[in-house]
DNA sequence: GGCACAGGTTAACCACGGTTCACGTCGCCG
DNA sequence: CGGCGACGTGAACCGTGGTTAACCTGTGCC
């Protein structure tokens, strides 16, 4: 009774179990169809129960994806700043340890990819805000390492290079699986390296 | 009469009256909201009409999407022949051509960007195929192109490499409009380019 | 054993949104 | 003038899907 097992706040390493499974099966759906397009049915079913099922471990059908959105800002945000104190202060092994950790990211979580951009401006606003506000903080750690190597560049033009490096990055889930991982990992490594320096 | 002055079939570039504002305005909204967030409703209002109006103009909802897709896919699709027939045999100079007309096409037309790769998943079955054949075909060109400025690369990687520079390329309604339109079009050809001969 | 609770199930509820209907209006053509 | 066709409107219809309610079952703990 001291100790939840579990909160709805944070994710539970301890036990991959039911709630878990939903988020993936739900991230896994709503990428390929749209979170509109998928019923609380088509989630349940995907983890061998039934719809209302899903209510048992989550308040709504938002409140899921809006978990799941915050996790992956989360993910990414901590990964970065991970990845700046792991490199050391030259902006060139930063940019690198960027790119090879978004490159991971985008091979290892498609699905995640795709959700997180296409229903963002599903969720109410407030859910909406706070992811917003955590992906800025992961642009900002980009922008600050593109503005370090190319101090001739304005920041709007920084954040501007950004986000186009995120979109080659993010281009996987796109180009179905028909490149072994290595080799996709080599090549979008390379191009996103070629185009930030560019 | 012998004459009809529209059809659903392609493009009515006479007149830019109601069907076209229409296709426009839901084109807007669809972008914002995702299509399966936008009622009729909205999209009649946008053009100062009641939600049933749009069903003088369209036999459905879903037809009114399948026409935007099938377009956007038709006028890429175009202009990239277009673009290699006017280039000459030389691929460096095939794939500027098709970069710049990528390039120009995204700064031009946000919305249609994002409702193409959003959207897709909402058409029936048969509209989507026949979107993704023509999506297929215009890939296809930058596939040739790349294949002909990289020999030692397969055909998959040069697909891979298509859509990278797809992603970087479109990455424009993500970026909000911080840039001015000549900057950010002089920002993306450069990455664009480097990245493709990375 | 029995109680409490986590986790499911089915049936019902209800709002929302796409679509259809029956009805106006305006402009043009014979 | 009379009527027809294009274009709109408000009201009604109805399927879909999120959510809730009422009820069941196993498991662990006193």
């Amino acid at each position: 009774m001291t100790a939840e097992p579990d909160s709805a706040l944070h994710a539970d390493a301890a036990r991959p179990s039911r709630r878990e499974q939903i988020l993936q099966a739900a991230a896994q759906l709503f990428a390929e169809r749209g979170s509109r397009s998928v019923g609380v049915d088509d989630v349940g079913a995907a983890v061998g129960v039934t719809g209302p099922a899903i209510y048992r471990h989550f308040a709504s059908k938002d409140a899921m994806l809006a978990e799941m959105l915050l996790r992956i800002s989360e993910r990414l945000l901590a990964g970065a700043e991970q990845v700046l104190t792991d490199a050391g202060d030259d902006p060139a092994d930063q940019l690198a340890g960027l790119i090879a950790f978004q490159v991971d990211f985008a091979l290892d979580n498609p699905a995640l990819i795709t959700v997180q951009d296409r229903d963002l401006g599903a969720l109410a606003e407030a859910d909406a805000r706070q992811v917003r506000r955590l992906q800025r903080r992961y642009v900002e750690h980009w922008v600050g390492v593109l503005a370090a190597l190319a101090p001739e560049a304005s920041t709007a033009e920084c954040r501007a290079r950004a986000h186009a490096l995120f979109g080659l990055i993010n281009s996987t889930p796109h180009s179905g699986g028909r490149l072994s991982r290595p080799a996709m990992q080599a090549r979008l490594t390379a191009m996103a390296l070629a185009a930030a320096t560019a």
